[in-house]
This record gives structure tokens, C-alpha cells and sequence, in this order.
DNA sequence: TGCAAAGTTGCAGTCACTGCAAAACCATCC
DNA sequence: GGATGGTTTTGCAGTGACTGCAACTTTGCA
């Protein structure tokens, strides 16, 4: 979990992000988002308030707690597929990829975030809205690997269709979690990829 | 405009309303969305902060002024459509039918905040995120439509794909407005429709 | 005209968030 | 080991969004 070459500063750094992450998941699931206040997060992960806006923008941002690198990941995994790879396939990939990383890596933080979100689904899509910058990003390698124009719907849209498939298989998983999360995320790209023109079969006990 | 069982006090609460929206939306394009404050806002339209309390949640609701209605209407919409057509028809007429009045009605409130939106796309997202109840309720009606249970992940993919598709169009829009906004929302469906798995033609000069 | 319901307002308070400047800290080089 | 310089942490003071509450005003209706 440790690179190589980090120095004890950036150890340290990564713990009081981590930390703070931590904190603010932990209390928001144990007594309700809006009554934790950010003094309490920061006294949680022991730190000061002001320290606490260093590491994040937002409450919301620290629930969310997406890693800033993220974006640009993604943006290069979509650039680097191989050359035959739709682009569709290209950003499917590296959606995937990064999710089942992140669940890898966290898989505890997002069973407790999961309550939050249950309570306030709001706070997934205003989370998602701090990253609209990271959005343009990808969009924009998605147009690159398409061969179209800035300016074209399509990469956004795909782009869109990634966020608004990882809130909604949230929200399904969220209400039974019985089924992986990356998979319900993985059949909801499928369904965007296939289109939603007709409605898919719908089998007892299955997911699509 | 004034609808016929409507009472004096009816009238000046959507006077009240409207002229706030539209005070919010002429002072952020003027002079920047966080140069302005509420209380500047509230003096603009002659009245006290906290009776714009009283009218919008938040700062960003009275940006985007979504009337509350919408939600419910859609629904309805969706739901007494004719028996033969499809659940993604269904809900696709009813979302432009929505964008169609609302510019019929407000086509300069729009003029103006694209202007606020460019500079801050974040805010179009966390105004959807205020609407997350009318997305439930939107979905249950699509659910319904689609003879779909609750916990399916269509109904709640459909719905998201109409606020992206929303997003997109008044992000491309804003770039170049002499496609009128309604009908990329209808490309942006489409393309949700048939399925993002393939790049679509580029024509010059065209859209989708 | 008078009463009840609905809408408006001011006020006091909480809390998220910001800029700034001092203090504590870590890395580096002698 | 100690001086030096760049980074991070912190306190503090301030702004502004938002809420609950209790008067007060306006409208609907008998």
C-alpha cells in the first residue's frame, strides 16, 4: 500500500486524507450526515477544521472522498486501449477498472457509505458534480479515441451515461447487495451500450 | 398565463416566485453566481431573505427555478400514454414535451443562464440532485409502464439517461445555440435509445 | 365586519467555507 | 548537529447560506 519512493511527508499526507475519509463515512453512517459536523470529523481524525479544507473542498466531497487521480486514470486508460477497442468498450473498460480497484481497496468504506446514501441519494450526484472538470477530461480523451469534434454530444454523453450508471447501481445495490456492485455497474453500461429503446427481459432473481 | 380558479393569493405567490428566479438568474449572469448574494437577490425582488427562504431550498434551486410540478406532471405523462407505445417513447415524449413548454415559456431566463452555466457547469448538476425524490417517482412511473418491479435497474437507468442527456444538450448547446436546445435533447435521447456501443456518423455541420 | 388560515418578516443562531499570517514540521546541505 | 528553505498545520476573524420561532400582515370567507 506504501510506494516506493514516498517520503515520510507523503505518507503522512495520505494518512490524514485517508483519516479524514474515514471520519467523516464513519459518524455520517453511525448518526446521520447533517448531524456531524465538520469540527467533529476534524476532532475524529485529529486535526484541525482548517486542516480538514485543505485535504477536501466540501463535506460532501470528503464523504465521497474520490481519489483527485481518478479522472486523468481513467482519461489515459481510455487513450492507451488497443488499437481495434471501440471506444465504447475503451471507456467501459476503464470505468470497470477503476471501480473494482476502488472496491478492492475500500470495500468497508462503501458498505457504511452505502447507509448514508440510502438516507440522502442527493449527496452522490452533488459529489459528482465537484468533478465536473474531470468529466471535460474524459469527454475529452472519448472524442480524441472517437475521431469526432469537442463539441460532439457523443463523448459527453457516454461520459454522462458512466456517472449516471455508477449512481444507479449504487442505488440498486444499495437496496440489496446480494449481487457485486462493479457487476450491477458493468450491466448497467451494457444496458446504455445496447441502448434503452426496448425494455430488457426481465428474469425472476436476475439482475437485468 | 393566469389560470382560472386562481386566487389573488395564488397570483402573487407565482408573481413572487417568478420574480426571484428570474432576479437570481439576471444578477448571477450580470455579475458572476457567487458575486451575488441572497440577501441582493431578495432586495432585487422586493422582498425579504427569508420569504426566499420560504420559496426555494437553496440558493441553486432558484438558479434553475425547476418548477415542482415538472416531476409529478412527467410522471402523469408517462403513465397515460397510448397503450402501444413504448416506455422509452413514452418517457422521451413527455421529457421534451416538459422542455418544449418550459422555453415556450422562459426562453430568456435560459439565454441568461447558459451564460452562468458555462462558467460553472457544476451548478446544472446540483440542481438535479435537489430533484432526487422526482426522479423516484418518475421511475416508479416508468417501472410501472415497463411492468417492471421497483428494484429494476431500467427504470431508475431511463430516468438518469433523461437528465443526462438534459445536461449534455444545454453544455453542447451553450457552445454554439443555433440548434435550438430541444432538439439536442431529442438527439441526446436518441442516442440513449439506440445505443452508445458504436460511434454515430459525423456529418459537417450536423449534430448527432 | 370579523375571524381563521396563509403568507411575510425580523431576529438570533448554527455551520460551511475562505484568506491570511504565524507556528510547527520535514528535507537537505554544510 | 545545526542552519536553511520549502511545506503543511493551525488559529482567527470574517462572510454568507440556511433554519426555527414568534410576531405581524394580508387574503379568503362567512
Amino acid at each position: 500500500m506504501s510506494q516506493p519512493g514516498e517520503s515520510l511527508r507523503d505518507r503522512k499526507k495520505r494518512r490524514t486524507r485517508a483519516a479524514l475519509e474515514r471520519a467523516t463515512v464513519r459518524l455520517a453512517a453511525e448518526r446521520g450526515y447533517d448531524h456531524v459536523t465538520v469540527e467533529e470529523i476534524a476532532a475524529e481524525a485529529d486535526v484541525s477544521v482548517r486542516t480538514f479544507f485543505n485535504y477536501f473542498a466540501s463535506k460532501d466531497e470528503a464523504l465521497i472522498g474520490a481519489d483527485p487521480e481518478a479522472g486523468p486514470r481513467m482519461a489515459a486508460r481510455v487513450l492507451a486501449a488497443p488499437a481495434g477497442v471501440t471506444p465504447f468498450q475503451a471507456y467501459r473498460d476503464s470505468v470497470l477498472a477503476e471501480i473494482t480497484d476502488e472496491l478492492n481497496n475500500a470495500r468497508d468504506l462503501w458498505l457504511l457509505r452505502k447507509d448514508v446514501l440510502m438516507q440522502r441519494p442527493d449527496l452522490l450526484v452533488r459529489a459528482f458534480a465537484t468533478s465536473a472538470e474531470h468529466e471535460q477530461l474524459l469527454a475529452s480523451a472519448v472524442a480524441q479515441r472517437a475521431g469526432l469534434p469537442e463539441s460532439h454530444l457523443y463523448p459527453r454523453l457516454l461520459v454522462a451515461a458512466g456517472s449516471a450508471a455508477f449512481r444507479c447501481a449504487v442505488t440498486r445495490w444499495a437496496l440489496d447487495d446480494s449481487v457485486a456492485l462493479g457487476d450491477v455497474v458493468g450491466d448497467a453500461l451494457d444496458l446504455f451500450g445496447t441502448g434503452l429503446a426496448h425494455v430488457p427481459q426481465h428474469h425472476e432473481g436476475g439482475t437485468s
